[in-house]
DNA sequence: TTCATAAGTGTTATATTATAACATTACAGT
DNA sequence: ACTGTAATGTTATAATATAACACTTATGAA
């Protein structure tokens, strides 16, 4: 359930939220608000979204919120494996199903600024059968495709105009 | 031939430049002593190297060299295809052989720091392949694998101590 | 319940990475 | 030599991220 695919994003959200404290709840982590705040403006936003840009929506409230408190969360989120970080965007995106791989790619529409969470173990094994046909020990792969999205492409041909967020 | 295999890299260094220099020439382009000095130390570097480092190694002469010196060097030398930036480190490295193909993967030992450029026609079909499935027109793919070297696992295994640079 | 501990947060400061804007200089073609 | 473009110098600032330390809250053992 990839943000651009989720016709009523409300839904997308509430899931991902509970599955969160499902995934807390049963690896005994602790969801705190600040934690659960950063997880749904996230997840509100139908694309990747920047740690500073989380920081002003969370400042927009009331108190002006500081960077290491979004971080914090940020980096929680991440060891949990409930989001993830598009680094050639610099950028943070909801994960669509936390803990059941770990070979996923991203389809980062140029147009739209969505990005698509994927997974195909062919690949997978592809990019693992390489790297061990290196003898390299591989730990992490960062897997990001940058281009136009079919919604985008069949849209509008040839225009491929920024939407606004 | 990625840094981290030239046994005497003195020798990359030269090829390289040569090479840019040969780039340049054909598409009437200029190597001017900034951007030649920005590629030579980039080669001069075996792991993939940071702006700023970049900066301290220029300003060591005498003048300090400013942020905006380097990065249009670098925006130039990624533009000509003759360095690449690897997005998961904010580094830039060598192109192994400028313009000869843009499927190029990096497997970036977290041990020694080297990035080895690699190159698998196998591999960027498979991506194609993947993006093209899911109807997404394909423009730029990063592809950057975190492990250990074999290098490195066959001298210390289970130690994976960092080597100073 | 109380206390000790660990986990989480607040706050300030600063490090790191990158770009904007505008003045000046060097170069290539005429 | 003149002129327009490309490149550089310079100053300032934007954008991204972390360190360090004080304080608070939750948890669980005594």
């Amino acid at each position: 359930m990839p943000s651009s695919q989720c016709a009523n994003h409300h839904i997308c959200q509430e899931t991902a939220l509970a599955t969160a404290e499902a995934h807390c709840n049963k690896f005994g982590e602790r969801l705190t608000p600040n934690r659960r705040d950063v997880l749904r403006l996230i997840w509100q936003s139908h694309r990747p979204i920047k740690a500073y840009d989380l920081i002003d929506l969370m400042s927009a409230q009331d108190a002006k919120v500081k960077p290491a408190t979004v971080y914090r969360a940020l980096d929680f989120l991440l060891a949990q494996g409930l989001i993830h970080k598009i680094d050639s965007l610099s950028a943070f995106t909801g994960c669509s199903h936390p803990n059941q791989h770990d070979d996923c790619y991203f389809l980062i529409c140029q147009s739209c600024g969505t990005a698509q969470e994927c997974c195909s173990p062919l690949l997978a094994e592809a990019i693992t059968s390489e790297a061990r046909h290196q003898d390299f020990k591989l730990t992490r792969t960062v897997l990001e495709i940058a281009g136009e999205c079919a919604t985008c492409h069949q849209t509008a041909p040839h225009i491929a105009g920024q939407e606004a967020r």
